[in-house]
DNA sequence: TTTTAAATTGTGTACGCACACACTTTTATA
DNA sequence: TATAAAAGTGTGTGCGTACACAATTTAAAA
């Protein structure tokens, strides 16, 4: 191992414009009209300029220029009511981080809410948006035909949109990030049937909305969740059951569990494909299922209270409030720094369990200070 | 649900210093002093300007300000000579990529290696660095002690630091990011003992240095490791047996691993507690244990690529880019923006399959970008 | 060649904060 | 009361970029 030269200076000043300027003998204005390919900069001297500047590895100070960009803008950020604890409001907390970082610039973000088992109040909230076009927009398009007329119409406006927590490939937008939902539910399976005991029952529950419509993300994931039955072959091995529960029945949803456990072997294990595992616990406890194997995903603080107390075994998270984050600076590199984006960006699937969940939910909140 | 002020407008213009001094009735100076608690202000004038200050929540424009301050800083960073691929590199990309946000405060980093097998070279760089002192340094302590010595003379001189990767309580910084190694050695122990056959035999091994010595870390995770062991009275059920692996002895490292085979059960799980499981897996296969359940840390390339083949069941990672990234911002937060920091901050233990590691690599790859 | 238009290049100011310095008022000292 | 010191307050400039606009040069048209 050599460590003769362990120390690796960097003392180069900072380069300014104006150093570019003189190194190439011309002005600050036109060394300006290079880099931000403006034109009205002959050939010749274009590219001198370019030639310095990337010979010396040229970036402008990030200050100055987040300084000077003024751009007075309106985003609007449309999304299902936040219930306190519940899921988007760890999106919401994201995007207001981000929101408070552009202010600066002059970005106003407004929200508009809709409820999120209403199309019609999707679609009205939509036009209420574009009756006062913003600069940009955030949303997530659960309803898919709906979210598509909605792209459409944003697109013929130009106005460029960012997609969060859930995708629609067809949508063209400046970014999306998300879960993918497919690898969830297979990771959700694995951890659910490694060293499970074979020839029992295993509950998969979806919660649906009164219409009787599963999410677009619960739908994706249990197809991921199947996908790794069939692969090792585990319809053989299992009994795996399919309940759809929904939240305004409660009768209902205990007279199917029950139905569940009279018609076939011991239930041994449970997954819940929608972020509310603690409200399915109370459930399997009321029908005497207490102390099965249990998955639910995101890490919403009463799912994080029943995992540290042992009635879920493992929560799939995926960091809302970097997804909620993270869009909104997509939107700025796009619109203000001029800079490519990503189109899709997935979010890691992670792993919690009871030990390891607070250090994970600290550190995020840390970070979205 | 109420949807009705579906629209949170915020329309409110930021505020600038002129203006909280218009409203005052001073001067930009005055407010500005009392922003910075340099005194020079009459209490009555204080008192009314605080008071407007955050009643209308003023905050200063974060780019005006950085614009500003020009602190010309050297940082030092001390850390293990890095090899291509290797556990380090991760951090460096971390601290490079900070490096590149405060270039612009005028702030250097400058970088000393040092052998991690090798106390004495750890102590040179220490000296080497202390005879030009920097304004800041960031260091793992490896070596407890002599980062102790080191962490005093640093005190001495006033120069704050910080610490990375590995911690020791008692080393007074301005903050620590790591991994909590316990919490890690045990969530390796539930992953590798759920669904593991009974009565098998479970390989723990540690790479030890030349010297002999397993790093402070890997002492640890194997606490957390034995830890749940216990806790779940597993050794009744399970043959334990540690093994040292040194790095430059492939003829003692496989006598080593052929006689736990010839002396117990079939060995049905494996866990390192060093960075380079595929190296264990290497050796694993020329034993002929290929195929055995097993553990390892971090997402190095060879690690990653290990898993993906199913040689490797799970890696536990610990985002190292995010460490050698937020250790520096932190400084930054106390050196320039003299706000309050947190000394010990874990990040979370990420859980690792086959299936998600992907996602999981390209995520911090952007994000480092 | 003169006039006009187009292309190219330079200059100056705003962005909002931090900080040095100058200036004014009050208080202490002789 | 004069003078010095201290306390309090205001003004001005720099940070580096973006961009509008003025100034200059070159090309085209008359």
């Amino acid at each position: 191992m050599d460590l003769t030269n362990t120390c690796n200076s960097e003392h180069r000043q900072r380069l300014r414009i104006a150093d570019i300027a003189r190194m190439t003998g011309v002005s600050a204005g036109t060394v300006d009209r290079v880099l931000h390919n403006r034109g009205r900069v002959s050939d010749e001297k274009r590219k001198k300029i370019e030639t310095v500047i990337d010979q010396v590895d040229f970036r402008p100070n990030v200050f100055a220029r987040s300084l000077s960009i003024k751009k007075e803008m309106r985003f609007v950020a449309l999304i299902p009511a936040v219930e306190a604890g519940g899921y988007w409001e760890y999106i919401k907390n994201g995007i207001d981080k981000a929101q408070r970082e552009i202010s600066d610039h002059g970005i106003v973000i407004e929200y508009y809410y809709y409820d999120q088992y209403d199309t019609q109040s999707f679609v009205m909230a939509t036009e209420q948006i574009l009756s006062t076009p913003p600069d940009a927009v955030i949303f997530s398009p659960e309803f898919i035909e709906e979210s598509a007329a909605f792209a459409g119409k944003l697109e013929q406006k130009n106005i460029p949109c960012v997609l969060v927590d859930s995708n629609v490939e067809t949508i063209p937008c400046v970014a999306y990030y998300g879960q993918h939902s497919l690898k969830s539910g297979y990771t959700a399976a694995q951890l659910l049937f490694t060293g499970l005991p074979q020839n029992s029952t295993v509950v998969l529950t979806r919660a649906v909305r009164p219409g009787g419509a599963a999410s677009n993300q619960a739908i994706r994931r249990e197809k991921g969740f199947m996908q790794y039955v069939d692969e090792h072959n585990l319809r053989r091995k299992y009994h795996i059951v399919r309940i759809d529960l929904c939240s305004n029945n409660t009768t209902k949803n205990l007279r199917a569990l029950r139905n569940v456990m009279a018609s076939h072997p011991p239930v041994a294990g449970a997954v819940i494909f929608s972020s509310k595992v603690y409200w399915l616990i109370e459930n399997l406890v009321k029908v005497g299922l207490a102390g099965i194997k249990t998955i639910g995903y995101d890490e919403l603080q009463r799912n994080v209270e029943a995992l540290k107390a042992g009635h879920v075994s493992y929560l799939i998270a995926q960091r809302p409030e970097m997804q909620g984050y993270l869009v909104v600076k997509e939107l700025l590199k796009h619109l203000v720094y001029k800079q490519p984006t990503h189109r899709t960006n997935y979010v890691p699937v992670d792993i919690l369990t009871g030990e390891i969940v607070d250090e994970y939910v600290q550190f995020n909140r840390r970070l979205n200070e």
